[in-house]
DNA sequence: GACGTTATGTCAGCCATGTTGACTTATTGG
DNA sequence: CCAATAAGTCAACATGGCTGACATAACGTC
């Protein structure tokens, strides 16, 4: 069966039992000691989003949707080619949930004053009452996660995700997150490049 | 256009100017303060998981393809059924990548030596090479995203996402993370429940 | 040895959400 | 008037979830 098990050095994760996933200590570590991190955002991220799935889903909805109510919600007042430069997908992909949530009157689409070939996106009342829905539940799955880890650990975790991001994208996400308009004009177009 | 805009308290983020998405303090958080997560998760999970893509791509694979060669390179000799437990899809998912890993020679099932309706999973080198590289980028981004954040952000950060995990599947995870058979008799069957 | 259970594989089809390419419409601004 | 822009739309395709039904081989028990 040859060597098929093992490449690498050793992958010991360093637990000392006094802690789940981690050790406190900071010894120099390989690229391999990672590994973990990579099965943690796997899991982390499923579980994060399997909570408003079950919600969206009564409604007929889907991830898709959630996004477009988030970034609206976010940032009211959001045109479409704004929400396509966040979400990075295509027009067509956006149109075919954006439509559906305008005829069920999730989102509400208004011509822009200035330039009227815009169209404005507003949460309506039901559309904001099904994302505030979905923000307690994800928000409250946060707090159950920083609650178990001393201060200071809000400002590292929010750090430590902001450091994941492609560095194209932080200045955009940074504005973003400040609930401002994004100048999306540096942000990587495809992936990472 | 009524009061689209504004629902719930204020939500400032509580950005002092010394770093980036977060400050330092600990002021008792509304949930809504929390909205910044959802954010950075989403896009920290999107650009993690785009640079595997990219090489996964040139293979014809995709990000399932890459999820099996990780576990099977994590636990080699992994039965189907422990696979299936772990991803938590079902059998015909699985079944549409796995066969092609095989096929094409990056994976290797072997009858158990017990059991010889096991079917045990073994990455082959060349499987081996793939999910090294795939390894080795990923590993990158998470040091780049720990480099900067002073000593005890790696437990940290392992333990915030391992809070963001449903209690009920932490004990899967954390066996799994130790390079162990995970026991998943008590972890959660569809989302949460 | 027959039989029920288990592990795995497979066929067929559906859904959600991403993609590309081509084209229309309304509006803007020079 | 006309080119450029914002947005919408149609058609077709890929990936990766899902369900339901059924096949095969091996195990274990009576």
């Amino acid at each position: 069966m040859a060597d098929i098990t093992s490449e690498g050095p050793s992958e010991h994760l360093g637990a000392t039992g006094h802690s789940p996933v981690a050790a406190a200590d900071d010894r120099p570590s390989s690229l391999v000691d990672l590994i973990g991190y990579i099965e943690l955002f796997y899991f982390a991220y499923r579980d994060f989003t399997c909570d408003p799935d079950a919600i969206l889903a009564q409604y007929g909805f889907g991830r898709a949707h959630h996004r477009v109510l988030h970034f609206v919600h976010r940032i009211p007042g959001l045109k479409v080619a704004e929400l396509l430069d966040i979400l990075k997908i295509t027009k067509q992909s956006l149109a075919r949930v954006l439509k559906q949530l305008v005829d069920e009157g999730f989102i509400i689409q208004k011509a822009g004053n200035e330039d009227r070939r815009e169209r404005r996106l507003y949460l309506s009342a039901k559309g904001a009452r099904l994302n505030d829905k979905l923000t307690q539940i994800q928000a409250k799955r946060i707090e159950g996660a920083l609650a178990n880890l001393g201060p200071g650990a809000d400002a590292l975790a929010r750090n430590f995700l902001f450091g994941m991001i492609t560095e194209k994208n932080r200045p955009q996400v940074e504005t973003l997150i400040k609930g401002q308009r994004a100048d999306t004009s540096e942000a990587a177009p495809d992936c990472n490049t």
